[in-house]
DNA sequence: AATAGCGGTTGACATGGATCAATCGAAAGC
DNA sequence: GCTTTCGATTGATCCATGTCAACCGCTATT
């Protein structure tokens, strides 16, 4: 099989996609609907689409006109200021949405980049509209997941506008863990998918400040870290370096 | 007037509060509606209510059970961390909604405080869904409001995790000075309706650095501060602050 | 008009994280 | 299998901002 092309069409836009029977309905945009409205949905979803490693699933400034679940995989969205200051907003993984900044200007606003080989479902947006004026659900459920999306931020805004590094690393590694929970993997042992120097523009600090709060955290026993693979080994202690302002 | 009481019912509780004939409706959630279903989401609106300066209109916790659109004034939000902590996350005007955070968890998520003796709009969010089923634009206009919240966080973002103390204050001066002009107001002179801890805490900074951020600004000539009376003398000047990386 | 109190300004000093630089180690390409 | 390259680690030093403290000057209250 020929892998080398910019562009290739893979085989599996053309498989009907069905989101009554994708494991991560209770994850995403179907979470809460009945039987039948999941499979009033189903044509909601119209293509499905590999991105690979690295690739962009949409750039900043183009048109928007779908939003994106994530079937597999792990990105990242980021913002570019014109001296090229670059500024992580998120790092996305399967059962999330990607592209809801766009809905605003008609225009996405960040580039989306996958972190690992993935798989995303494209929702026309305007369909969706559509449909969650017929599916009371879904409509109630959407405007959670956008509200959920600024609550998410507000989080963001006050580890980066109140806690110190050592902090932010300890929120940020909690919140991985726990979002992996809820995907069916361990608490206490992944695979991060991205550099530490996008962890650090995430949480607004230098990549060496990362990485020696990787090693301080690894000195006193809190994980183990070798890379990219890291091991949760004290919970409890993460959350209090959190908590006490002790330094 | 007695004017000494907790929660006085104000008078204008009781009057008919009309987005159609609202001089905000261009600002506000009606934007873009026909004359037509302008009157016919006059009814969305229930309740209109005055918030003396200092006060809440509602706390992190309480149930969720309307968006609220400010009609007059000036607010702040902000979340508090357990150990005294405050992360301002957003300072709100005329036009402007508050309490989207609450959708998610149908309780508010955060502190919706008023700097100064405001008027709001109550609009029961069940109503505004049903609605928003029958009425496109208002569906289409909302969905725009809560993704512009999340690009203005992503700004808020990118603000905290990449600039340096004096580009901050900058592009906080020009947000404000952009969001005023907006309203009819002077694009280069105003009053701060918030203290330099609150400016602080929404940019990060302590408020020490705010106000020595501020003496700069005024010796070199980009504005005249007294208290809270700002004169922007140099916007072109201001904006280069923020996009070249001189020091 | 006098006074209390809060918000703002300014100075001196401390420090957390940035910067610069060298080295190491793992993964990828030849 | 060897080499190249990129990401990660660690050390030395610097600097922007935080911290502590004194003082100023509005504004509001009596």
């Amino acid at each position: 099989m020929p892998h080398g092309s910019a562009q290739p069409e893979h085989p599996l836009s053309l498989i009907k996609t069905a989101c009554s029977n994708c494991n991560l309905r209770e994850l995403c945009l179907p979470f809460g609907l009945s039987l039948e409205e999941l499979e009033r949905i189903d044509d909601l979803v119209s293509t499905r689409r590999r991105i690979k490693r690295g690739d962009h699933l949409y750039r900043a400034g183009e048109t928007f006109d779908a939003i994106y679940a994530i079937r597999a995989g792990f990105f990242k969205t980021d913002v570019l200021l014109e001296d090229g200051r670059e500024q992580v907003t998120g790092f996305q993984m399967a059962g999330e949405l990607l592209g809801l900044d766009g809905i605003s200007t008609e225009h996405h606003t960040c580039n989306a980049v996958a972190l690992e080989d993935s798989e995303i479902c494209a929702i026309p947006f305007a369909k969706l509209e559509t449909l969650s004026r017929e599916i009371h659900t879904l409509q109630h459920h959407f405007h959670k997941v956008m509200s959920r999306e600024i609550v998410r931020d507000h989080g963001v805004m006050m580890l980066l506008g109140t806690m110190r590094a050592e902090e932010r690393l300890a929120a940020f590694l909690l919140n991985l863990s726990q979002r992996f929970t809820a995907r069916g993997f361990s608490h206490t042992e992944f695979y991060l998918r991205m550099t530490r120097e996008e962890i650090g523009s995430y949480l607004g600090l230098k990549l060496e400040t990362v990485s020696r709060a990787f090693s301080k955290f690894q000195e006193e026993g809190y994980i183990a870290v070798q890379q990219k693979h890291i091991r949760i080994l004290n919970v409890a202690g993460l959350k209090a370096l959190m908590n006490h302002r002790t330094c």
